[in-house]
DNA sequence: AAGGTATTCAACCGCATTAGT
DNA sequence: CACTAATGCGGTTGAATACCT
């Protein structure tokens, strides 16, 4: 039987009867309780089978976007913005090569941090958001700034959990205290045997028990092995001031190697002391200072 | 309190790619 | 190989909300 093409204009939508913006509750439900009964995927087909009045595009971006369970809702975490970061210097606008490093994040999700947040910095920098000179300041103002939150945030959760602690242990001396987890983020190295580790180089060099746990990132397809999670491609090089992060390309492989990131000219294996302390001290003795690049506007909660 | 402006993010659009026939 | 539908992706839009004056 032949197929016949049945592409609908805005207008043939709206005479069959589609419906467009906002998902109702009702709809929501709908798409959820056949889902879950008949499993995702035949958009079109799901879209007339399960009764809604949308396209089959429409109900995939829906429950791919919002519905699905395992997406995470919330802030972007500084690891996680960090990541984002550090993920579009190499592979620039690929939202959805991006998003397969962040579990729980959709690709819109991470273009509109992106457009909304990085490029707005961009804007009050006066640079362009894919230029060199932006690269150079994400790395060396941004980057620091987010581990450092990174480190407060720790700290705040280690003290937390040490009073928790030492409530439990006052109303119930049974219980064991935990030993505390926290590994300076600052004092991160890059691990290479383990991989899904970041271990800490000044307060426990070998011992796992202190490393900082990272958690594995969703099955990612052959040809897209590197760059593993957050926290290999990150460190802090010992031979640097500590405030300069430089990515570790020596972990992304050739084939990725091929798509230059958006700007530079050179690769990311380029990126060198000087070069840090270069784009620093630009910065730094220029107009744009920390007011300007302002690590709170970012780091916003909803 | 009201009106204007800025920001956010869900949803849409169009194009590219993939898979099936 | 050609054609088509389905799917995936990145760019853009616009309604809702937050913020400012």
């Amino acid at each position: 039987m032949p197929i016949v093409a049945k592409r609908f204009s805005r207008s043939n939508e709206e005479e069959i009867g589609l419906r467009r913006g906002p998902w109702t509750l009702e709809e929501d439900t709908q798409l959820i309780h056949y889902i879950a009964c008949h499993g995702e995927g035949r958009w079109n087909m799901l879209a007339k089978c399960a009764g809604l009045k949308r396209t089959g595009k429409s109900c995939r971006l829906r429950w791919l976007n919002y519905l699905k369970p395992d997406i995470k809702r919330g802030n972007l975490t500084p690891q996680e913005q960090l990541l984002i970061l550090e993920l579009h210097s190499k592979w620039g606008n690929r939202w959805s090569k991006i998003a397969q490093h962040l579990p729980g994040r959709t690709d819109n999700e991470i273009k509109n941090y992106w457009r909304t947040r990085v490029q707005k910095q961009a804007r009050q920098l006066n640079i362009e958001s894919n230029s060199k000179r932006f690269l150079d300041a994400v790395r060396c103002f941004w980057m620091p700034r987010l581990l450092q939150k990174m480190e407060q945030t720790t700290t705040a959760a280690t003290a937390a959990a040490a009073v928790d602690t030492a409530i439990m242990n006052s109303q119930n001396s049974t219980v064991p205290s935990m030993p505390s987890p926290s590994p300076s983020p600052n004092k991160m190295l890059h691990n290479p045997n383990h991989p899904t580790e970041i271990s800490s180089c000044v307060t426990s060099p070998n011992t796992s028990s202190n490393s900082m746990k990272i958690s594995q990132p969703p099955e990612i397809s052959e040809d897209q092995k590197s760059p593993p999670a957050f926290g290999n491609t990150f460190y802090n090089n010992p031979f640097l001031n500590d405030n300069c992060y430089y990515l570790d390309s020596g972990i992304y492989d050739l084939e990725d190697m091929t798509q230059p990131p958006m700007s530079a000219t050179r690769t990311n294996d380029d990126f060198t002391l000087s070069d840090c302390q270069m784009a620093e001290s630009h910065w730094v003795g220029n107009e744009v200072a920390d007011t300007l690049w302002n690590i709170d506007e970012l780091w916003q909660f909803r």
